[in-house]
RNA sequence: GGAGAGAUGGCAGAGUGGUCGAAUGCGGCGGUCUUGAAAACCGUUGAUCUUCACGGAUCCGGGGGUUCGAAUCCCUCUCUCUCCGCCA
């Protein structure tokens, strides 16, 4: 959530810029640049009554004390009044804060300087690419149909025995899974992250540290008996690990790298982009999260792309960057660049990471702060990117590196397989 | 799942109805001393909202209540610990 001050500073601003995300923010912000000024002069009214009720208090205590009990019971008279009134302002109070924090919460993230307005992902700018797009014989298949050859994915096992979009991984299938996993911990690792093992269900107020609550919480498994969500990323539990967290500046950067399956109901998805391993309800990921100083957040982006560049170009994947437009970057985002590789048989790029960088948007949510050498409290930013999802990285090797003798393990992998061929 | 105990400032730990935002110790910061450091001694040291400022308000796990007044009493939730049961 946006910081009450800047909204309050720089109205016109706030609301040129989520024009660019095709947000129509001016009704919102006259709303809660107006309840702002209403809780303020009510708070004030309600804190002088309550100075009046706290000295009046004070004087019935001296009284008790100094044997004056006539006098302490005229006071406590007097008192009523004054609490009748400050209990009804106190109400119309709570219903004040309450309405601004909603209004608040509607409100996006500002997009960076470098986002510019576009409708959906057809307007997201390509800022990189890199490796040859591999031209496969006519006989090429797509990876589904390799899954179902080799026996490594059982998409119709996975359907009896929990649901569409659940596969059973099998032999070198799931072998392949487990050495993309140890790949990528350990290249973070490499890269100074520090490894977690999050829980893999989590309460209300994590879920709305990070942003999935409200309005995206269909999005999420729901454990109605014991009211936890199933994560639908590793950045939830690893992000809420600070949340009411008060950092010193010289913590910064901090590294997390969390290696989960992630769950998401992917309500109204369909057709061929559910294909196989285009879309899944339950998937793995490696996920990197860095906390940052507010100063620092952007370099700190590109950091993570690079790790992320750098993961792709070992894995011999041809893969490009893009750079989301306003109508396709999400809700909490600042910015962000999503990671693309190509998957040759079925002739389309696959999206396999995305790094965003929140600023402080989850930081006021979560109150994730840190002192400044005047021990000054300021707001930490915050980033994470997937370093990998694993389905779509999956695809396209599959996809990508099919040949006569079998799948070929890229050269990097190959020592976490423990073999060269899925055959 | 059953029974009991507890949750206080960065940490430890006092406080069971009124000058308690909270003793004391440790830690942190500043100073005296020292060539420098340690030790010792002196001082200082929570957060949030509001105000130009003075000041005011709120916060002792969360929420609610009793009272003129609550860290302190009551209800409720969460979490931690001990014992029993179950169990990978």
């Amino acid at each position: 959530m946006l910081e009450l001050q800047r909204i309050r500073e720089n109205k016109d601003y706030v609301i040129e810029r989520l024009a660019v995300k095709n947000f129509d923010a001016a009704p919102l912000v006259e709303k809660i640049v107006e309840l702002d000024q209403d809780r303020r002069a009510k708070q004030k009214e309600l804190d002088d009554l309550l100075a009046q009720s706290n000295q009046l208090a004070k004087e019935i205590g001296q009284y008790f004390k100094s044997g004056e009990k006539e006098k302490a019971e005229a006071t406590k008279k007097e008192t009523v009044v004054l609490k009748e009134k400050s209990k009804s302002l106190s109400e119309e109070l709570d219903r004040i804060v309450a309405e601004l924090d909603a209004a608040l919460i509607e409100l996006p993230n500002l997009p960076h300087a470098s986002v510019a307005s576009g409708k959906g992902e057809d307007d997201n700018e390509i800022v990189f690419s890199e490796g040859e797009i591999p031209t496969l014989g006519a006989d090429a298949i797509p990876h589904w149909e390799l899954a179902e050859k080799y026996q490594i994915i059982d998409f119709n096992l996975g359907s009896k025995v929990t649901g569409a979009g659940f596969p059973f991984y099998r032999g070198k299938g799931a072998r392949l899974q487990r050495a993309l996993i140890n790949f990528f911990l350990d290249e973070a690792l490499q890269a100074g992250y520090l490894e977690y093992q999050p829980p893999l269900l989590i309460n209300e107020a994590s879920g709305y540290g990070t942003g999935q609550i409200p309005d995206k919480e269909g999005q999420m498994y729901y454990v109605g008996v014991d009211k936890l969500y199933l994560i639908p990323t590793a950045e939830v539990p690893i992000t809420n690990i600070y949340r009411n967290v008060m950092l010193k500046e010289e913590d910064f950067p901090i590294k997390n790298v969390a290696y989960s399956n992630c769950f998401r109901r992917e309500a109204g998805s369909y057709g061929k982009d559910v294909r196989g391993l285009n879309r899944l309800h339950q998937f793995d990921k490696v996920e990197i999260v860095q906390i940052q100083h507010p100063d620092k957040s952007y370099d700190t982006l590109e950091e993570m792309k690079a790790h992320v560049a750098g993961l792709l170009r070992k894995l011999e994947l041809p893969f490009r960057i893009l750079r989301l437009c306003g109508g396709d970057i999400s809700f909490t985002s600042a910015l962000t660049f999503d990671f693309e590789v190509y998957s040759a048989a079925q002739k389309r790029w696959l999206e396999v990471s995305s790094v965003s960088n929140f600023e402080s948007y989850q930081s006021n949510r979560m109150k994730l702060r840190y002192k400044d050498k005047d021990s000054k409290t300021h707001l930490a930013h915050t980033l994470n990117g997937s370093a990998l999802a694993l389905p779509r990285v999956v695809a396209a090797l599959l996809e990508n590196n099919q040949t006569e003798k079998g799948i070929l393990i890229p050269k990097a992998l190959q020592s976490y397989t423990g073999f060269e061929y899925i055959d």
